[in-house]
DNA sequence: TAATATAGTGGTTAATTGTGGGTAATTTCC
DNA sequence: GGAAATTACCCACAATTAACCACTATATTA
């Protein structure tokens, strides 16, 4: 199940007093038509926010479909993945907009890093990427990530 | 089989004192015109609301008699919880009025929240909802396997 | 190099959303 | 039946959000 998607680099822009984020023009330009220029933004693993494309986060949704209501720990699962995402669409001037819980958990201040992953994208406060890095193993995460796509 | 409705994310409202709770506008967005602003509400298995949209309710009862797979016991279960049900449309403000039991099944007060779950709505009492996170206790292999699952 | 397009950022205005009430119609109860 | 409570149907409004418009800086093209 290959990406569509090969979101790369590192871009820095600044969050505005509306809480308007901009996606970098790169990544947008990735978008299908199909995607309606649409994202969903939701919390990663770690305090940051990701963001997918439709189309992407749709496959996601399919899997999280095949789950029954019936078992708790499949009800506490879905909770917890559907309800701190958003589904956003972007403006004139390719920005989509961030709740304010989403900006809580990722400590978003004034300036940003944002990261492309492969398929999805990362939105950092700058600082707290720098000590993210500095803390430990960024590394090491993202070859756990990437185990697990090339695992499946 | 997937439903034509994706109820993601989570909204904090309150309860008036008519008992009228607003239905969260991106959510409304996604009803029908055969929906004809009306959802069905019933006991949740947790100890919830769940709402759906009408179309979504009819497609429900149909499949339930289909479910020779379950076991009768969960099929029981599960007539139990759809047979509180209540159909209501919601005003020209966008909420719906609970009954009195479906309040007091979910010990609603006035603090709410409402999570969107694919193809339907929960509500809670915003109190409730913490304290059961706190103490249902998630199976954490089965929980990790999902997880791995649905990373894209 | 001048002209043109694009990208990122900032504001203004108009519409929407969530919440609160009021009043008439309906139901419930004695 | 009539009083009391409940429900349905309106109207109001502050706060938030969405839809535009504008400007600057950088890159591209002729």
């Amino acid at each position: 199940m290959s990406s569509q998607y090969t979101f790369i680099g590192e871009y820095n822009f600044v969050i505005d007093s509306k809480k308007r984020i901009n996606i970098p023009s790169p990544f947008r330009k990735q978008l299908k038509k199909s995607d309606n220029k649409t994202f969903v933004v939701t919390r990663g693993i770690d305090s940051c926010v990701w963001v997918y494309p439709l189309g992407e986060w749709k496959k996601i949704k399919d899997e999280l479909s095949k789950l029954s209501s019936l078992s708790s720990a499949s009800r506490a699962f879905l909770r917890n993945h559907l309800r701190h995402a958003n589904i956003v669409s972007y403006d004139e001037q390719g920005r989509i907009i961030l709740s304010k819980q989403l900006i809580d958990y990722a400590n978003i201040g004034k300036d940003l890093t944002i990261i492309g992953v492969l398929n999805k994208i990362e939105i950092w406060d700058k600082k707290a990427l720098i000590s993210h890095e500095k803390s430990s193993s960024i590394n090491d995460d993202y070859y756990e990530e990437l185990s697990r796509k090339v695992t499946v």
